[in-house]
Parts: C-alpha cells; structure tokens; sequence
DNA sequence: TTTTATGTTCTGAACATACAGAACATTTGA
DNA sequence: TCAAATGTTCTGTATGTTCAGAACATAAAA
C-alpha cells in the first residue's frame, strides 16, 4: 500500500535498529518505532505502531515521547483524522545531527563542566602526576566540545563535504 | 607518596568518570577503576584498588579484564613483587582511538553487514519509498565507515591536526 | 607436601529496567 | 450529557544487571 519492500525486510533493518539502539543505550522498543519509521517514510499513528510491532500502546507511547524529545519524531496531523501521527526527520543526516546535539548537551556537557570545575579546584595543588593528567583530560574534552561546536554551526558544509566523498566502496 | 593531589580531588574525578561512563555504556565500576588507573597513573595492584574503592575483589578483577579487553589497560611486573598490577595507557589520544577502534568493531560493523546484507535483498523489490530509505541509511554507514577507516590510519596527523587546535576557551 | 598469597569464576541476593494492562484524562461526536 | 475514540500515566510483574562473598584454581614459599 505504501512502499513495495517485502514486510520481511522490513523487519529485518527494523530488527537491526532495534539491536543497534542497544549499542548506544537507546532501549529497544524506542529503537524498532524509530527504525519502523525510517524505513517507511510514512505517518504512523499509535494503534498501527501497536498492531504492526506488537508492542503494548503505553509502550508506544512513551517510545514516541522519548524519541520526539531527541527531536527525530515529530506528530502531523492527517486531514479528515483525528488520531496524532507520527513521523520521522526525513533527512538521515540531520536526523544524525539532532541525535548528536541532544547527547552531548545531555551527557557531555555536564562531564565537561564537572572535570573543568575538578580542574579549577587543582590549581592550588602542586604540581604533580595527578594533577597533569587531570589537565590532560580537560583539554582532550575541550578539544572535542570545540569540533563538536564547529561541526554543528557548519553543519550544511560537512553534510556537503561528506557528499563529496567517493559512493563506492 | 606518588602524586600531590588531595584524595577528595582524585576522588572527585572518578566519580566523574564513573558517571561519563554510565552516558557510554561502560558499567560504573569499570569506569571507576579505569578513572583511577587514569589520574594516577601509576601501577595498582588487585588489593590496592579494592581498598581505595571500597569495590570486592571479584569485581575488580572482572573490571580489569574488561578494561584490558578494550586495550586502555595492561599488566605490568614490579621487580621483586609476585602481584599482577595494572596501568593505563598513559596517552589520553591514544586511550580513545583504542576505544573507538574496539567499539566500531564491536558495535558498528556487524550493524554495516547486517544493513548491507538487507539492502542486497532489497535489489530484488521494485522501488519504493522503503528501498531508498534503506539505501540512505546504508550510505550514511558506509561513510561512516569510510571516515573511521581514514581516521584510524592516519592517527598520528589527526592527533598533531587537533594539538593545533587553540588550547584557550 | 603443606601453607600462604594471589587471581578468577560461580552463585544468589539486591537493585534496576522494561513493559503489559489498568486506570485515568481529554477530546469529539451523538 | 453521555458514549466512543484516542492518548498518557500509573502499577505490578517479569526480566536483566550488578556485585559481594564463597568456592575454586594456581603458583610461590615454607
């Protein structure tokens, strides 16, 4: 009805996301109505998402929240429907990014802040083995909050740059 | 003894450690060892570490085999002592390419194959919304791919590239 | 050999997470 | 109003993870 793929294949990347949602941390449920909804490219509305991945509703639910909240889900509105549909960031390397902004505000950030306060408070300590690696961890994070800063402000050149680079393996 | 820093501050750092660890995917008390393995740098022996984190043996003992695992830690031998102690690797660079090597493999690779092996099986379906979903998302992989592979190899000038960073915020 | 020092693996209890179903809330149409 | 449709939040159970202590293994010293 909406794409031409078998349900089969579906499946299978739906699977293979859920699986790699593992990898990162994002709890499976969470993961399978992403991938569900990447792979079709179509509004989802609850009671499909329920029927097609036989999951709970309030399983859905809070799946849909938790992915709206890393800002790769967003809720439409059908003509002549009054249920909330559900799609996903159409673009996979912006989808990439938000995913990669919200991480690091929510689990980078506040490292950052706390070694550099760690740091901060070592200053009046002499110098020592201790001391000089705490620097060296500062200045690893720092390093990475500068790239992460420069790639998400240039963020239309990197996707073009990375465009640019050879399709075939 | 070996270092100039007060307890509460080493303290304070692997407490962050162990947090940063948890974002990751890292159990806290592997985290917690590798954290002091870290800011100390120095050999600890098995006992050592259980006294200073107040863990059980067998936890340490499972934390530094995992820790080993992923390279950022090894034996080493103290002349004139029968103990196994263990450090880390002492470049704060080199600690996290071994990592990011140890988790593509671990991590991303098998998801690339599995990806790769949908989208083969996919050939075969007329096209559709769902099969160019796929290759999207198979395309960014391999690009992905493709800049691990680029970056691992070239190590040394991305570690040179980012020292010429600005070190000032 | 036996004993002691050192490390690893097994086991069960405590703790945390995931998730279905129930209960609740809200909106729309009769 | 009331009933039906739609969504969200609460609650208890099941499942999974963590970790201390026990049991086991190994090697050095006595």
């Amino acid at each position: 009805m909406w794409g031409h793929m078998s349900e089969t294949l579906v499946d299978q990347f739906v699977e293979t996301w859920g699986v790699m949602g593992n990898s990162w941390g994002v709890n499976n449920s969470v993961a399978r109505v992403h991938g569900l909804l990447i792979i079709t490219d179509r509004p989802w509305c609850i009671d499909e998402l329920v029927e097609r991945l036989q999951i709970s509703k309030s399983n859905v639910s809070t799946s849909l929240k938790e992915l709206r909240s890393w800002n790769v889900v967003r809720k439409v509105f059908l003509p002549g429907d009054r249920r909330e549909f559900y799609t996903c960031e159409p673009d996979a390397w912006e989808m990439l990014f938000n995913i990669m902004r919200q991480r690091k505000q929510r689990e980078f950030d506040p490292i950052l802040a706390s070694i550099s306060s760690t740091c901060e408070q070592a200053r009046q300590c002499p110098a020592g083995i201790a001391v000089e690696r705490l620097g060296q961890m500062k200045q690893m994070l720092d390093t990475f909050d500068k790239l992460a800063g420069i790639a998400f402000k240039s963020e239309t050149q990197i996707k073009a740059l990375v465009s640019l680079l050879p399709k075939k393996k």
